[in-house]
DNA sequence: TGTACATCAGTGAACGCGCGTTCACTGATGTAC
DNA sequence: TGTACATCAGTGAACGCGCGTTCACTGATGTAC
């Protein structure tokens, strides 16, 4: 499994920042392969980039910097691949569906990344990823603008787009990240799951005929199912 | 932080399995202090309960077993307190509302758990924690349940109980696990937050005099806001 | 009532391991004179 | 064109640490005779 080690030629003259970047690569490629953020010891990225532990000290002070760079990295190729799906779409309710699905493709090919990025610790380099580096990363203000955008159409009931990103964003983040902790549920298949988690967000679920507080009238119009 | 050793007094002739629980019960309250799972070390379980580590293996064959008993305590008292919350409600829309409102109350009363849980790696313990532990910690059977009666009183758009349950679930740990894994984000109120949320299951965000399918009818109707 | 013995509830010391990190070094390579 | 030298890109060996786990043991206590 851990291939034990490809010994790399030593970089020319010149070229020692070629070092920094075999390094982030094995780093990505180790945690996409092992899938635990633990296996991104210093020791099994040397080995991995063939190259010997102390080496790594030429370009990261410690563990903690490489792993937030390898974070960065995940951050950055996240919202790339967010903002290509939402590439020249104009209307504001179909980049949000865009958005969502391509955050969700995002998470399934990428367990691990995700997994660090939006549900490990608050404690290990919370200074570092400040709120607006992760509202970036997750797109969070192009779906508050798509949002906001959608509210001045008049296309939604609420009006508070702050409030509707954020609930747009715990929706997907729900079913996303219940899918990766928890792969062996019996999940609908994660395309109708997740056209139905957004059909949830933009219908609701209940029915249209039926009183908004359901408490002050029990059960009385047993409306017949279609 | 940690407290040295309080010098626990060896039991009696037949109270051996009394350490079993003291044992479990300083691993609990470890967890919750140290808010981190690689906290419960045998060490520093064995130090908080005032013995020496080698006894930690006269109840429990290694580590792995320990944290799952942990975890099982959990499971149960999460079970528990999600049917209180249901004690007595007849309404199957209330009882939603009751068991979401707890759930959450639940996972940021008790983050580490919750985090271990439901937000942790499925490779520790996939089988020990099997599907049916799950569904019955999480209260999924009793949604299910809440759910169907609820289709079969006519009150909910959909007819599939099983999905409803998935995308009730889905969206009550969406919120639960992004307020604990980014506690520093500027949420709104938690209550507010929970309540939008459960509205926006119910009732969804679109304008109810809106078409369904948007992108037919691009920007077609500026209808004012009220 | 006295005593030998089995059992119980632990302990002390040590094992091997992988980890992050440091330190003094090495050998190739470009550059100044 | 030749050579001394600074610099660059690393390396080998070792440090101390905390970890899970094992092993032989100890001392109190109940029980059989």
């Amino acid at each position: 499994m851990t291939a034990p080690a490809p010994a790399r030629p030593r970089a020319r003259r010149g070229e020692g920042d070629r070092l920094r970047e075999d390094i982030l690569a094995a780093a990505e490629r180790l945690l996409l392969d092992t899938g635990r953020e633990s296996a991104l010891s210093v020791r099994a990225i040397a080995d991995a980039v063939g190259v010997s532990p102390p080496s790594i000290y030429l370009h990261f002070a410690d563990r903690d910097e490489l792993v937030l760079a390898v974070c960065e990295r995940h951050f950055q190729a996240f919202e790339e691949c967010l903002l290509a799906a939402i590439q020249g779409v104009a209307d504001p309710v179909q980049r949000i569906r865009r958005m969502s699905e391509a955050y969700i493709r995002f998470g399934l090919e990428h367990p691990e990344p995700y997994r660090i990025m939006f549900m490990g610790s608050p404690v290990d380099g919370a200074e570092e990823f400040s709120q607006e580096k992760l509202a970036a990363a997750c797109g969070f203000d192009h779906v508050l603008a798509a949002v906001q955008e959608a509210i001045d159409a008049g296309r939604f009931r609420i009006d508070d787009a702050f409030l509707g990103a954020t609930l747009l964003w715990s929706t997907v983040h729900g079913v996303t990240s219940l899918l990766i902790a928890k792969p062996w549920f019996p999940w609908p298949e994660p395309e109708v799951h997740l056209a139905a988690a957004l059909d949830l967000c933009e219908r609701g679920l209940l029915r249209l005929d039926q009183p908004q507080k359901p408490e002050k009238a029990k059960k009385t119009t047993k409306a017949k199912r279609p």
